[in-house]
DNA sequence: GAATATAGGGAGTCGTCACTCCGGTTGTCG
DNA sequence: CGACAACCGGAGTGACGACTCCCTATATTC
């Protein structure tokens, strides 16, 4: 591969992640092109389809998420590595589509990298998980799938309402309350 | 206006509530028509623009929403009434994509009719939260925004996470502790 | 039951968007 | 530095969806 198709590659990423960011996935492939300053034809040799550039960008985002909760697991304290995690991923979400589009997408279409990304996001979280509750930082009976499923809510309510920061925390604080009680 | 043309009316918006169920807003208008038995232009008689359309639709969805939390305001037990609602709508929701976008657009577009009929849900909510408070079901310190927040965000995660009825009833378990400790 | 306004239907129109074709450009390797 | 292959860009193309035009059909009214 020449270097400049591999910088041209990253620069389309980054643009669309950005652009899908604001405008959800019905944001067109041009809008990506100019964003990152290449043809449109640049754009469709490096991702042949639409689904595909999605699909890369969503990897992309997972596989983030997927290193911040490793990178928590060996982190201090097991307690507040959970709730951080979950917080911040919460904060992110907040004017991002494309964050809580790609936790919820889990798997939904027959995107073979991107379930593989969202599985070992799951199983991240399911470690962080796992040592909270070890901990006694999370109540023993809570399991992977509910978290995972306020994890999307929240991120989603986030999106979809225009939440100031005060709410979003006072809403945070209940689910955490829950989680712990 | 004619018998046909109030019937026809009915039938579209049926159509059209269960279209867009489905498929969401990008479901094509020529759907909604041959769903409701009548040609394209009809719908488009009655309905100037798509988004008139799906705000109709909107507003329908809303206003029964407010009936029934109006309803369970002079119910018996205020804090089952509140946490029934609760549970009703998200349940309501799963395979409802309306459903949840109509909870989020909360007058975000210009629609009048529609920041009206959210409003007045929003009121509905209001009351029966704060009957709930009253009884003790609920904690003093929780307030109507974060709840709205978390109804959106529950009921989307019911949405796009394929939630078996299980986890669904699990996370609400989670929610409710939280609102009440 | 005839006259008339009102409503319906489906074949268009127009714009948009995903995707392609081909002539020009540029990195790379001997 | 020159030649070749890899790469780029922008003007197309085809499909699809929102919306319109106009002729036909039906409800209403006297």
């Amino acid at each position: 591969m020449r270097a400049d198709a591999r910088t041209n590659r990253a620069r389309i990423l980054d643009a669309a992640e950005a652009v899908f960011a604001e405008g959800g996935d019905a944001a067109s492939t041009e809008e990506v092109a100019s964003r990152a300053g290449v043809g449109i034809a640049t754009v469709f040799r490096h991702f042949p389809t639409k689904p595909q550039l999605l699909e890369a960008v969503l990897v992309g985002r997972l596989e983030r998420l997927r290193d911040q909760a490793a990178a928590l697991v060996d982190g201090l304290e097991p307690g507040s590595a959970f709730f951080d995690f979950f917080a911040t991923l919460v904060e992110d979400a907040a004017g991002k589509i494309a964050i809580a589009t790609a936790l919820s997408e889990a798997g939904g279409g027959a995107a073979p990298e991107a379930t593989r990304a969202s599985g070992e996001l799951r199983a991240a979280v399911g470690k962080l998980l796992e040592r909270a509750i070890e901990a006694g930082a999370v109540r023993a009976d809570v399991e992977l799938p509910e978290v995972y499923a306020l994890l999307v809510g929240v991120s989603r309510a986030a999106v979809y309402t225009a939440l100031d920061a005060n709410v979003r925390d006072r809403m945070l604080a209940i689910v955490f309350d829950g989680l712990r009680a």
